[in-house]
DNA sequence: CTATTATTTGATCAGTCGGTTAAGTGATTG
DNA sequence: CAATCACTTAACCGACTGATCAAATAATAG
């Protein structure tokens, strides 16, 4: 936004002083609403339990008392964990009855789910393209 | 302790009496140790300042002092989130002469940043096929 | 209405995380 | 060699997180 320091002097301070590429000047960092909201959600998925949840309800929808017996846990921190991946909109609910249900509450987020997971595994990433041969000889 | 499919009389324990799909039995979970890692990877990504200082080093590789220029942050402050970018092997580090270069690990991670950087966007996913659902409720 | 089922919320508390400052390390220069 | 630069680490500390249990709420059944 400001004037851009250019190179007009070159001293002989810092690695200013050598042919850094930072001499070219300030990069634009992210949008401060998109990376917040990105960070939420990564540090939503940040979790074992949560990704586990998550991971669960990939497969289908679910209702509390369900996934509280799929992951062997007790109901209330279950519910917790809910909570806030609702308030990062992550998942969505639907009442029928007495029944709570939840799901993902889009296929971004399953998308983003499959991706870190894939990543997680030791596996071959089917989200990258193949890998350009590594030729640093 | 099942009886056979025709549910025919209802029991009156628990939402099992119900005709929930879990009573078709447990789903399997995610494998721990990847669900470690993934969490893990999520974890590191979900802070707003390691989310900036990733999205420069999505562009090029920058040493330490100039990540703290860009970021306009503290250097010790960069220097320890670093450490535990790398720590989670999100950031490779490369020595030359004074300079310690970091970049990022490999594609993988820039491809998890820029799926979540857009999640966290209100723009259009571009990592997810168009919605293919519209009548969804 | 009351009772029961299903789920949420409140409150507490231990554990963790991230920033800060100062001191330490390792490479290069004169 | 000592001085300097670039960066890392240690240690402390306040803030946040997540688990837990009891109590509250919401919908349905009787």
């Amino acid at each position: 936004m400001d004037e851009k320091p250019g190179v007009d002097e070159q001293e002989e301070r810092g690695c200013w002083a050598e042919p850094h590429s930072h001499a070219l000047g300030a990069l634009p960092l992210l949008d401060q609403e998109t990376c917040k909201r990105s960070a939420a959600i990564f540090r939503a998925l940040g979790d074992v339990s949560r990704l586990q949840l998550l991971a669960l309800l990939a497969k289908r929808e679910m209702c509390v008392t369900e996934l509280t017996e799929q992951l062997s846990d007790n109901l209330p921190a279950i519910s917790q964990r809910l909570k806030l991946l609702r308030a990062e909109r992550l998942v969505r609910t639907r009442r029928q009855g007495k029944h709570i249900y939840y799901s993902l509450a889009d296929n971004h987020i399953a998308l983003l789910i499959e991706n870190g997971l894939a990543h997680g595994s030791q596996a071959e990433c089917n989200f990258c393209p193949p890998l350009e041969e590594p030729g640093e000889a």
